[in-house]
RNA sequence: GGGCUCGUAGAUCAGCGGUAGAUCAUCCCCCUGGCACGGGGAAGGCCCCGGGUUCGAAUCCCGGCGAGUCCA
């Protein structure tokens, strides 16, 4: 399958005594000291060894682990360096969770472009996977949540010399399982018991081979050494089918589990006791969980078989029980009784820790990105702890995670959860009643549920098919869920989106020029510049001139480009538009200046001046939201113009009025307080070790220095133009706030002059209205809703006046023409008003059991046709002839009918014919 | 980012081209010694907003706003 034997071939298996054997259950090669081992050592191919039996000299707890595993790798030469937030989608958009320490350093700094916080370094990271949500609680060994302890070390070849942001090599392979094999002989691990399984690594278009440390049937760590990248033409062939070449960089990446070391070292009978035996014993007592010592017993002998019931390798969850219970000899029932409580106690802790990590590190429920899964996770959790009995509020159960985690935001993570979890409630019980009333309907029917209800009951309102079947029961509605339900309502999304991607030739042509030098950083209230024309591009429409340097600020960071001209001594050409590609700034012009021409720029200074104080104002707001709504406000997407400018940020409730006023008043004291706006160019990783992640809020900068700006005691990377003091913004007037996403507010905000004119705007619409209502602006909310108020009683009363004149119609007998029609009497009217007043009329004849066919000249020609039980006419056919007439159409039930036509002088000859109509009608 | 569903009385919902309804809650009356229950009645609607189609739109179509939900 692969050509990477030779890749595992290490001098150190060799000198060490250790020899490559192939495992006799799956058949994977591995390394071992002990020459006579016939199987690799991980499940299924073996049990978990160590349960009562623990694989180390001492017990350990999560934090002495840790601490062991970090403090072991710097004294072998790494640098310890803080983990980064669970929440990946904060430095890269490819992906939203941590999944593995390597995560940290993707992309910029596993493809070079980017130097590594320190090389080689060691940090434990804390990741969630939730693609295991299925086995946590199971298996013993699976936790959605988990950290990842590792230490990396970057590489790159001598032959690319400085051209990536690293250089040399630190360490390789041999070195890698060197540090490992001895760890492990320090926790006091026994040699011969330790396998090294070949298992070559491919994802995400990189691969590399790799080893999975396994002792005592407990895969302890992944080693994987990142070289190669796919490439078409590259001579290894994977097992993904995909072919791939080496790469200039190549990583050491490794995994150590942070929770199984722990368990290792304890021998508890999953590795939930090991990690958070606090939080299980209090879920055990909560939930009434007690076990007497022949129990406890067999769940111990069950543990060291639970490997077993792993999701993606058994067949069938319930099966594997089967067999474990076969294997201890006793009945299948017996042993799910017991287990399954215990596993959703395990699996409640694990999402717990899940939660805090998340809401932690500021991800805020949502029904998009990673708020979902948070919001997934937390819906599950909340089932769980119903199911098993556990009658503390989640909000405490997570707090307790949070605490043991050290998080300092830990009021708002209790929030959040009280908030969301009452969201929960709500939708359980909106989709409760929802339920209820289509079961009934199809009970009364007495016909089952159709499957496309169910579906459309979870895809809809998600309303789980198990909570359909519950609800059905008790109404006494049939219905049945196949098991390839989830498929189904997937299917019901459709197929795959096709994505097109354009390339673009020109791209050589610009790389081949020296980057722009960019004036605009320098005085950001210049807006005069002389430059060099270093070539023209023709484009459809206008030109693309290239500058040696420039003032004029390409679009990027959500400020739009900056207009203005340039001219030579001949011509003069307008800037259109201006992008940057590679470090070279494009200006989209009108015409021509000539290549080699010497040329002076002018950009439109009231623009850029309302730019700058928006985008300054941008930065104000987003400080002001944060002090106001919480540290977990983030942006999430920001715009900027020149009438107005827009910052989305994350928020778990909506923004209303009171806050919208309180963030404009911090805003306008930031402003007031006139602080300077300083930028300067520092190391990444200096910036980054002082201000942590909150500095990325607009995306994550390339390279080894970038731009911060500060004001106050805001910092940000951001590499867009500012006004120089925050008094030179002028005023900021929040203008609206809406929710674009469920967790994403959107403010919307006008600074300097724009903000003088939204208010002025504001203020004009209230004096217009203040003038009609003819009171003073103040008295319009009261006069509007008096005015209201009496409007609504004026309709009640014509209603009733002309129910009152209907009825004086209809008795007074006045007009009209009165037909003998035998059973009853038919009177034809011409009325001009509006249509309620023939209906109304209509009744008032009907009730006196007459039949009433009237006609009106009010607005076009409209009639209205009425009659009484135990005539044997139909309005709705009598409308329909009349309505002809007149051009138009008309029906309605066999009683009371109405319609009408655009025609109103055919209305009177319409009239005319009614008596012979009727009387043909009834004889008919 | 995409799909789907829903906005009607204070609350929960029906109506889905032809006179805006039910239940609960509210108020009044009856029943009772009093209360619960029961019976009778009343009040309470910019049918989310704006366009369009139609003789006629709560209802159909388009756009907006608000809410919910599934997927990536």
């Amino acid at each position: 399958m692969s050509d990477l034997v030779e890749e595992y071939q290490l001098d150190y298996f060799h000198e060490n005594g250790f020899s490559r054997s192939e495992c006799v259950s799956c058949g994977d090669h591995f390394w071992s000291r002990d020459s006579d081992r016939e199987t690799c050592g991980e499940p299924p191919c073996e049990t978990y060894d160590f349960i009562g039996d623990p694989g180390f000299d001492e017990e350990l707890t999560l934090g002495e682990t840790r601490e062991a595993f970090l403090s072991f790798f710097e004294e072998q030469g790494h640098e310890r360096i803080e983990p980064y937030p669970v929440a990946a989608n904060r430095w890269r958009d490819d992906v939203l969770l941590t999944q593995a320490s390597i995560y940290d350093f993707q992309p910029l700094v596993t493809s070079g472009e980017t130097p590594p916080p320190a090389n080689p370094l060691t940090v434990s990271q804390p990741c969630i996977r939730m693609q295991d949500i299925d086995n946590v609680g199971k298996t013993g060994r699976h936790t959605m949540a988990f950290e990842m302890m590792a230490h990396h070390a970057f590489n790159a070849r001598a032959e690319a010399g400085d051209e990536y942001a690293y250089s040399g090599e630190v360490y390789w392979k041999d070195q890698t399982v060197a540090h490992c094999d001895q760890l492990l002989a320090e926790m006091g691990a026994d040699p011969e018991g330790i396998t090294y399984i070949e298992d070559p690594w491919v994802g995400g278009g990189n691969a590399g081979p790799a080893i999975e440390v396994i002792y005592n049937g407990l895969e302890l760590a992944t080693l994987v050494f990142m070289s190669m990248e796919q490439d078409p033409d590259g001579e290894y062939e994977l097992k993904d089918g995909n072919t791939y070449s080496e790469m200039d960089t190549y990583v050491v990446d490794t995994g150590y589990g942070l929770e199984r070391w722990t368990w290792m070292s304890q021998g508890t009978p999953t590795v939930y006791e090991a990690v958070y035996p606090e939080t299980i014993a209090f879920l055990k007592e909560n939930a009434g969980i007690e076990l007497d010592d022949d129990e406890a017993d067999l769940v111990r002998r069950a543990s060291t078989l639970a490997g077993a019931m792993d999701i993606d390798e058994a067949e069938d969850m319930e099966t594997a029980r089967d067999d474990i219970a076969a294997e201890l000899g006793i009945v299948a029932d017996e042993l799910r009784d017991l287990m399954e409580p215990l596993e959703t106690i395990y699996a409640v802790a694990d999402h717990c820790r899940t939660m805090a990590y998340m809401f932690g590190d500021g991800i805020v429920p949502s029904n998009v990105g990673t708020g979902y899964l948070a919001r997934m996770v937390l819906r599950r959790t909340k089932r769980l702890v119903d199911e098993v009995g556990v009658d503390a509020p989640l909000d405490e159960l997570v707090d307790m995670q949070a605490e043991r985690l050290g998080y300092e935001n830990r009021d708002t993570i209790r929030d959040v959860v009280r908030t969301e979890v009452e969201k929960y409630r709500e939708t359980l019980e909106r989709g409760g009643r929802q339920v209820r009333r289509l079961a009934e309907r199809y009970a009364d029917a007495d016909e089952p549920i159709p499957l496309e209800e169910v579906i459309e009951l979870y895809d809809s309102h998600g309303i789980q098919p198990d909570t359909v079947e519950e609800i059905a029961a008790e109404e006494g509605a049939e219905v049945s869920v196949p098991d390839d339900f989830y498929s189904l309502v997937a299917a019901r999304h459709g197929g795959d989106a096709e994505e097109a991607e354009t390339a673009d030739d020109e791209a050589d042509r610009i790389t081949d020029l020296p980057e722009t030098d960019k004036l605009f950083y320098e005085d950001v209230k210049r807006t005069q510049f002389e430059a060099v024309v270093l070539d023209v591009l023709e484009r459809e429409e206008g030109y693309d001139v290239v500058l040696d340097q420039t003032m004029f600020y390409p679009e990027g960071g959500g400020q739009p480009a900056d207009r203005g001209t340039l001219a030579t001594d001949d011509t003069t050409v307008e800037v259109t538009d201006v992008q940057e590609v590679d470090g070279v700034v494009l200006h989209r012009t009108t015409g021509n200046p000539g290549k080699g021409e010497f040329v002076r720029g002018q950009i439109d200074g009231t623009r850029r001046r309302q730019l700058m104080a928006h985008h300054t104002a941008t930065h104000v707001i987003g400080h002001a939201a944060r002090e106001v709504l919480g540290d977990h406000v983030r942006q999430a997407g920001a715009q900027k113009g020149t009438d107005s400018a827009r910052l989305d940020v994350a928020h778990y409730e909506r923004v209303d009025r009171e806050d919208e006023r309180a963030i404009e008043r911090v805003a306008n004291e930031l402003v007031r307080e006139n602080v300077a706006v300083d930028a300067d160019w520092v190391h990444r990783n200096d910036a980054q070790a002082e201000h942590g992640f909150d500095l990325f809020q607009g995306g994550i900068p390339p390279g080894e220095e970038i731009r911060l700006v500060h004001v106050g005691e805001d910092v940000q990377a951001c590499a867009g133009t500012h006004v120089t003091r925050t008094g030179d913004i002028g005023l900021i007037k929040l203008r609206s706030t809406e929710r674009v996403q469920d967790g994403v507010e959107r403010l919307t905000f006008a600074a300097g002059e724009a903000a003088v004119a939204a208010t002025q705007r504001t203020e004009d619409a209230l004096y217009e209205a203040a003038e009609t209502l003819d009171v003073d602006p103040t008295a319009v909310p009261d006069t509007a809703e008096r005015f209201f108020t009496e409007w609504k009683a004026r309709g009640k009363r014509i209603d009733e006046l002309k129910e009152q004149l209907a009825e004086a119609r209809a008795s007074g007998g006045d007009g009209g023409e009165t037909i003998d029609l035998g059973d009853a009497d038919a009177v034809v009217r011409r009325l001009d008003a509006d249509i309620d007043e023939l209906r109304k009329t209509a009744n008032a004849l009907v009730d006196d059991g007459t039949v009433a066919v009237l006609g009106s000249g009010h607005d076009g020609a409209t009639f209205v046709v009425g009659v009484p039980d135990g005539v044997s006419l139909d309005a709705g056919e009598i409308v329909g002839e009349l309505a002809r007439e007149v051009g138009g159409g008309g029906g309605g039930p066999p009683d009371f009918a109405q319609g009408g036509g655009p025609d109103a002088e055919g209305l009177d000859d319409a009239l005319d014919e009614v008596p012979a109509l009727l009387r043909a009608r009834l004889n008919a």
